[in-house]
DNA sequence: TCCAATCTCTATTTTGTTTATAGAAAATGT
DNA sequence: ACATTTTCTATAAACAAAATAGAGATTGGA
């Protein structure tokens, strides 16, 4: 299940991409129509700019707005950044492998099937971006 | 990502899979050859039994068996025993749906892709068994 | 009937992660 | 200079995952 920060993250970009008309939002205006606790969606908000994501602008007429159209910005990316890992095993990770403890990998059923979840939830979580679930064109 | 409980759930079975001759298992074998948590293994174990996958038998020569052919435990019945929620938010969920809080479902569009990850997922979860995953013949 | 073997049960502890909060610092526009 | 707003670092609170402990119940066999 996604935590939920990555909830939050989702719901802060799909507002965004609402009312991205140029015009930077208020953190405090999205945590409130989000019903978002406003020093969390600080933190979510500032790590979603380091990845490039979103920009800002300090002070008077500030706020925050897509760096990058949010066509561009698949679900996969927001997944892997604010969650982590979207395989079942750190194993069958693409971006987050680690090697199993007591498993051989080479010879282990379950990362087999593993590897096919992860593929079949990729396919659809790479080609999905924010402006599809925020209802937004492109 | 499945927590340690499932994946030493899907190793003891893999094992009393492979070693499914009618003799019943120890719980402690188990343990040390798959390097799992005596203690935690037994809690594991017992979950399994009560759902009806496992069976034991106490006492000398006791210990822990198929209830029903490995080919019939299909490893979404195991996660969602074990782990919980397949789905990726409460409100896609099949088996464990819970209402979100601030989404109205009906025009989420977030929901709706993750509808879609856990129908593709499902589709092989529901499909393979642990005889797959433990390389048995059905 | 006694005993050792083994699973069963309830409770607790330990550890780690998630969620949330606090407050000062830096930047910006007027 | 000042109010506004994001940025940063640190910490607290709540919760969940992982592991452990020990007594209880059942079984088979000597």
């Amino acid at each position: 299940m996604l935590s939920m920060k990555t909830q939050y993250a989702f719901k802060a970009l799909m507002y965004l991409a609402q009312n991205d008309n140029g015009e930077p939002v208020l953190i405090a205006e999205i945590a409130e129509k989000k019903n978002i606790p406003l020093k969390f969606l600080e933190n979510i908000l500032l790590e979603l700019k380091k990845s490039g994501i979103l920009n800002s602008k300090k002070g008077k007429g500030g706020g925050y707005f897509f760096n990058q159209p949010p066509s561009d910005v698949r679900l996969a990316k927001v997944i892997r950044l604010i969650e982590g890992p979207i395989a079942l095993l750190p194993c069958v990770s693409l971006n987050f492998y680690q090697k199993c403890k007591n498993c051989d990998e080479r010879n282990c059923g379950l990362s087999d099937v593993l590897k096919e979840v992860r593929d079949a939830t990729l396919s659809i979580l790479e080609s999905k971006t924010v402006a599809d679930i925020a209802n937004v064109k492109s």
